[in-house]
DNA sequence: CCAAAAGTGTTAGTCCTACACCCATGG
DNA sequence: CCATGGGTGTAGGACTAACACTTTTGG
């Protein structure tokens, strides 16, 4: 069923750099393309826009298409509109960016994916189209947003250590932390509360916490 | 001349919030429309992508478009997509930020445009589609910015005092700041070069500057 | 000489950053 | 008992915000 306009319309689209943190290394997830062009190549998961729905609701869908689960943070940050930035057909991409924790995810091969695989950030593999500097763009603007703790409850369990939070934190910020300031200002932040539990290990055990809704 | 694709396009427009400082207001330019929908009413300067342009591109001719300058500042802040934001037809917004000297500028109606008048952001008329709401958005992401003194060259001649400079900081910022603490600012970041001119009114002449480039 | 705008420093409080040792547990 | 990670406080420097008077000019 065709669609017809007066002028020529880009496609619009949505892709979406989904972070997670898997064994300390922050991660992105990426989709092997099943057809031509760059088939066989590494991309960001997303699509196109429907017509029943605006840009965020789309991103939602994609990711949760790919993913199963509703993304607990996910953003816009960035369009790319390079004319000939898809060889086929011109294609603006709207670009976000997620956050999520891995393991509540089975990832699904979707129609045109040929594979779904999460990558460290430090060992990408070469990208189709222009999304190798999405995703510069978008590790940029998650450190630039580090500055609001609270984005890091999108990578953990319902209730952790500090240690952990701070593994976080180090991982997404690519540089290390100090402890005791760390400590001190998610707890002047009131950013947690402690749940009187304590996490056993091969070592003294810690204290675990949970998110404090802010009232 | 039709242009067909197998499934639904959506137009897309930049649409441009721009803002000037006149006699210490910070205004908006806003045009009156000349056709249907909203006929009459005024809405923000903007336009459709074309093929052969980026969305950066695009805001900008449509600015110069208007304007018949090229903004010192211009940049993308927010997408709006709602599905029924056009009654016409769906178009996606992308959403520009631009602040500009108004008296290098010579208004020109353009093709659909009634007319074109700023006006302060104080008493801004009621608007077409979703232009309030673009307006809300822009005039928050411009405050957030502020904590960079150097957009304000772009409201100011080549040659300004001090004065002048914090005039504009107060009308974009909605507040006044104290003089003592805004000059230190400006003279440790060291924005601004003393031209050695003195500037000559009705009171005591005051120095004036020249914005100093970063090296 | 008066009205109006230009110009000028200090202080208190807060925030940021660097820094080192003892504790509790499992093996 | 030892290896490993958990947990704790302080001090110096930087930055922020509040605050008032003198100077220079035109009229």
């Amino acid at each position: 069923m065709p669609f017809t306009y007066e002028f020529p319309h880009p496609a619009v689209a949505t892709d979406i750099a989904v972070f997670t943190l898997i064994a300390g290394d922050l991660s992105l997830l990426l989709i092997k393309r099943g057809g031509p062009p760059f088939e066989g190549s590494w991309a960001l998961p997303g699509g196109f826009l429907a017509p029943d729905e605006d840009l965020d609701s789309c991103a939602h869908r994609e990711l949760k298409e790919e993913t199963g689960v509703d993304a607990e943070l996910l953003f816009h940050f960035a369009n790319f509109s390079a004319p000939d930035r898809d060889p086929r057909q011109r294609v603006v991409s709207i670009a976000y960016l997620a956050l999520l924790r891995f393991d509540l995810i089975t990832l699904k091969a979707g129609s045109d994916a040929a594979d779904a695989r999460w990558f460290p950030l430090a060992s990408l593999p070469n990208l189709a189209f222009d999304h190798r500097e999405i995703v510069d763009v978008a590790v940029r603007t998650l450190r630039e947003r580090l500055g609001d703790l609270a984005i890091l409850f999108a990578l953990l369990p319902q209730s952790f250590t500090l240690t952990a939070m701070q593994d976080a934190y180090d991982a997404v910020a690519g540089a290390p932390i100090d402890k005791r300031n760390f400590r001190k200002v998610v707890f002047d932040a009131g950013l947690v509360e402690d749940t009187g539990e304590l996490s056993r290990g091969r070592h003294r055990p810690a204290r675990l916490y949970r998110r404090k809704q802010p009232s």
